[in-house]
RNA sequence: AACUCCGUGGUGUAACGGUAGCACAACAGAUUUUGGUUCUGUUUGUCAAGGUUCGAAUCCUUGCGGGGUUGCCA
């Protein structure tokens, strides 16, 4: 009847449209260009799913490429770290694994190309120099003395460069472009440094590495990119990106896009920040949970699933905005819901006898595993005479709203019978030690009796006997500021000093011994929580991947 | 006060000169063997001022606000 709205495109995709439509390209061809040197965050997962995400809606591809053009900073580990990540993120480059690396010859004659072309020279100012000379945002800067010396002077030079007969620092090659640009990117850029640095890939065959705006657009034209994609911050590059494809040979002319970085509210992106935060023990390390590293919200046990759609509803665009927390949460819970197997766990557990069941029975109750997956059939739970429930759901002298467990009311236990409240017992200290309650024999597995009567809650529970035991690990946000970034003072005073709660007496429903680690299950009534990477059999481990929604906790306050 | 990009509910994001829509959040109700899920409803928005037009979030001008840029990092 009615005909559905197109879906509407962000901006980039138009343009790839646009690109189509007109016949400028036949394909798409993309690529995620990481540096070595770190571990991959949300903020990268945006861009893999853009990047990726083109390439699977387009019928094109997308390359992996490492911008490796800095030694110093770069490991084999972050290689190898980066691409274990995209894979838990669903994407895959198939044969197209790149490096920048790799084209260092091809670079260094282009280098030289554009050297006989008048267009670079070798400059012999200290870095201390260039910056002086290179002017500000107001005021122009001025030419280096070296700057119109002769091509095959500059040639000799760039050639013993590359022989290493200076030292690190001692020359670099520039482009000859304009000094009094309003752009600073456009006075005289720096190619290539002198570094004499191991590097990852290519060893000690060169001492001298180009920079990323001589190598990123010009490795882009070599795998004929259609749409680089990059994050906002090098807008002011593109004019030089452009300035290098135009004034080399190269095989193709690839279109620099740039979109807004992802920003979330009470954490922090860049990779210094995160950097700190690990090296300083503010967190355990980089797969910490609490980490918007995709190491850390995977041991968190964010699903992949999650990251991708949480990335399509945040959109692509220009404005540089700050994401909810929210929206993940929403994207993760919403997974969850429907794919995770349910159990039962208390947390904080006070004693429940029931005084008319018998001694020694133990029943074996039927549960469902989820609800929103009925095909995924039921579980077996111990019953018996001593129990566990939550102490948050007792209360001796309970407000008007509270519908849970007090004495003389009565509430349904989860798959088990209903229960009445009949004593409390405390002890010297007035604390609640345990409650004497009676179950009602004709509520088997939570059944409304025969004589109508309800019950305004539904309550978790686990058989004493039979409960396992584990360390539970309660996370919640890193930070206390909503912007860490731009608050008062530096980032780590607004850490939040609660953002790690670990609970060492919690008692599990003893199906929950089998959850392999790195697999998320709901608790009922509480959260998701996955099985961690140090847990055993013999000493389970749970992180709360994120809690249920939880109505009673907001009326509460 | 250089160059450049960007301003749509609380937060994101659509509307391509023709009814400002969607998601999240918030609030209210219904359903419920998870105070979960699901369903229904409500509140809140085009940065400002001019101009063009029958008609402007959209085009033009000016202003205001925010970001980026002065690495031999990427």
């Amino acid at each position: 009847m009615s005909v559905p709205p197109p879906p509407s495109k962000d901006f980039i995709r138009e343009i790839i449209d646009e690109d189509l439509a007109s016949g400028k390209h036949a394909g798409t061809v993309t690529r995620f260009p990481p540096e070595p040197n770190g571990y991959l965050h949300l903020g990268h997962a945006k861009s893999i799913c853009l990047n990726f995400g083109i390439a699977e809606e387009y019928g094109g591809r997308c390359h992996l490429r490492f911008d490796d053009t800095n030694p110093i900073k770069e490991e084999i580990e972050y290689v190898d770290s980066i691409q274990e990540d995209i894979r838990w993120l669903g994407f895959d480059w198939g044969g197209h694994l790149y490096f920048a690396s790799d084209y260092f010859e091809q670079l260094y004659e282009w280098a030289i190309h554009l050297i006989q072309e008048g267009k670079a020279y070798v400059d012999e100012q200290s870095a201390e120099a260039i910056r002086r000379t290179r002017g500000d945002l107001q005021s122009p800067g001025t030419a280096s003395p070296w700057r119109d010396r002769p091509v095959d002077e500059s040639q000799a030079l760039f050639v013993q460069m590359r022989a290493g007969e200076f030292a690190d620092g001692e020359k670099v090659l520039r482009a000859k472009i304009d000094m009094a640009h309003p752009n600073l990117n456009m006075r005289d850029p720096v190619l290539y440094r002198i570094l004499r640095a191991d590097h990852h890939r290519t060893g000690d065959k060169w001492c001298i590495y180009p920079m990323y705006d001589f190598t990123h657009g010009q490795s882009d034209a070599l795998e004929h990119i259609t749409h680089s994609l990059c994050t906002l911050e090098f807008e002011n590059h593109r004019p030089l990106y452009d300035w290098f494809l135009e004034n080399l040979p190269v095989p193709s002319h690839p279109r620099q896009i740039e979109f807004s970085r992802l920003n979330l509210n009470y954490t922090v992106m860049s990779k210094r920040k995160l950097l700190q935060l690990v090296t300083e023990g503010h967190v355990s390390g980089w797969d910490d949970p609490r980490l918007p590293t995709l190491r850390g919200i995977r041991r968190r046990g964010y699903p992949p699933e999650a990251i991708r759609a949480f990335c399509k509803t945040i959109g692509i665009t220009k404005f540089q905005s700050t994401n909810d927390i929210a929206l993940l949460e929403n994207a993760v819970r919403e997974v969850l819901n429907r794919e995770a197997p349910r159990y039962m766990a208390v947390l904080d557990p006070i004693r429940v006898v029931l005084t008319n069941y018998p001694e020694d029975q133990v029943e074996e109750m039927e549960a469902v595993i989820n609800p929103e997956k009925p095909e995924d059939g039921t579980r077996l739970v111990p019953f018996s005479r001593e129990l566990y429930i939550e102490r948050e759901d007792f209360m001796e002298d309970p407000p008007k709203k509270f519908f849970r467990l007090s004495p003389g009311r009565e509430v349904r236990l989860r798959s088990g019978y209903f229960i009445r409240c009949d004593e409390v017992i405390k002890d010297d200290a007035g604390e609640i030690v345990e409650l004497r309650c009676t179950y009602d024999p004709t509520t088997r597995g939570g059944e409304n009796p025969a004589d109508g009567r309800k019950v305004k809650a539904t309550i978790h529970w686990v058989s004493a006997a039979h409960a396992i035991d584990a360390e539970i690990r309660l996370y919640d946000r890193l930070f206390r500021s909503e912007t860490p970034d731009r608050a008062e003072g530096s980032f780590l005073d607004h850490l939040n000093p609660d953002s790690l709660q670990i609970l060492t007496g919690a008692k599990l429903e003893s199906n929950l011994a089998k959850v392999a680690p790195g697999e998320t299950v709901q608790f009922e009534r509480l959260g998701y929580f996955c099985a961690d990477i140090d847990s055993t059999a013999t000493a389970l481990v749970f992180n709360r991947t994120v809690g249920l929604r939880d109505a009673w906790a907001k009326a509460k306050g």
